[in-house]
DNA sequence: TGCTAATTAGCAATTGATGCAGATAAGGTT
DNA sequence: AACCTTATCTGCATCAATTGCTAATTAGCA
């Protein structure tokens, strides 16, 4: 995703208005790795903007989406999660703690069963534990 | 997931009851490679057995999971999907049709970016378009 | 045949997300 | 700087998928 300043622009080019709203939320996703959920992304604008609705949230997460600066993904926690890291890449989820890491794949694996299929997208979500919750896990 | 019999006796010595509802289910799953629904089973369910409850669907698919007789799939159509082939394999999902198409992949890829994190476990979700549906857009 | 615990059906509740409408404000125009 | 048009915001209603709850029923062992 583009920074606050260039996002500025390409809305107002988009005939998109913006407002303290989106202003703040381009803030808080610019270089956010937190693969936060609309929910969790809420939650921290209210404390700068106590107010701000959920609905403004969640719109301007889909414009954001449609513009492509960042991709929604669903890694089975029940909610979507956004993520402003548009490259090509992966997610592994920590069964422990939840958290979601990105991950690059280096070489494209070899398929079997997909003849008469044209695939255009792929994303692998691994699961397993992170570093700090198999360290947790050792010390029980 | 294994034969209607081979359940039967598996759910009886787990200490489950063995109704005529899980049994339709079961004949239902058994060899069932489109990746259900909740909701279309019981759509299929209530054409052989009028008024059986969706809620039942739901418990007998979680009774399966917990089990392992089957694997629930989330592949972004915004309900869970059911497959009862428990092999180590992957998923194609058909932007046109959303079908859901099973994908064997022979070598796992290179990973980069996951250092100190153990995967356990990867499901991959392909998406593009199937033979049949990219057959339509040509004919368009 | 009886007993008892598991199961079913049906409905309420929950959660994540979207639809809707009146009040508000961005930002180009005069 | 005031104005006007149109996008946006908020708050609430709605929706869809799933789970919780409970009285009535039934499987299956004794």
């Amino acid at each position: 995703m583009r920074s606050p300043e260039e996002l500025t622009i390409a809305f107002r080019r988009a005939g998109l208005k913006v407002t303290p709203q989106r202003q703040l939320l381009f803030r808080l996703l610019h270089d956010n790795s937190s693969h936060p959920t609309a929910d969790s992304l809420h939650s921290a604008a209210t404390t700068v903007m106590p107010g701000i609705s959920l609905r403004t949230v969640y719109q301007t997460l889909t414009d954001l989406a449609e513009m492509g600066e960042l991709q929604s993904i669903e890694v089975g926690s029940g909610s979507l999660r956004f993520d402003p890291n548009v490259s090509d890449h992966h997610h592994a989820v920590c069964d422990g703690c939840g958290d979601v890491h990105d991950v690059y794949v280096a070489k494209a694996p070899v398929l079997r069963g997909l003849d008469d299929f044209s695939v255009s997208d792929a994303h692998i979500v691994y699961r397993g534990q992170c570093g700090a919750c198999s360290a947790l896990v050792a010390t029980k």
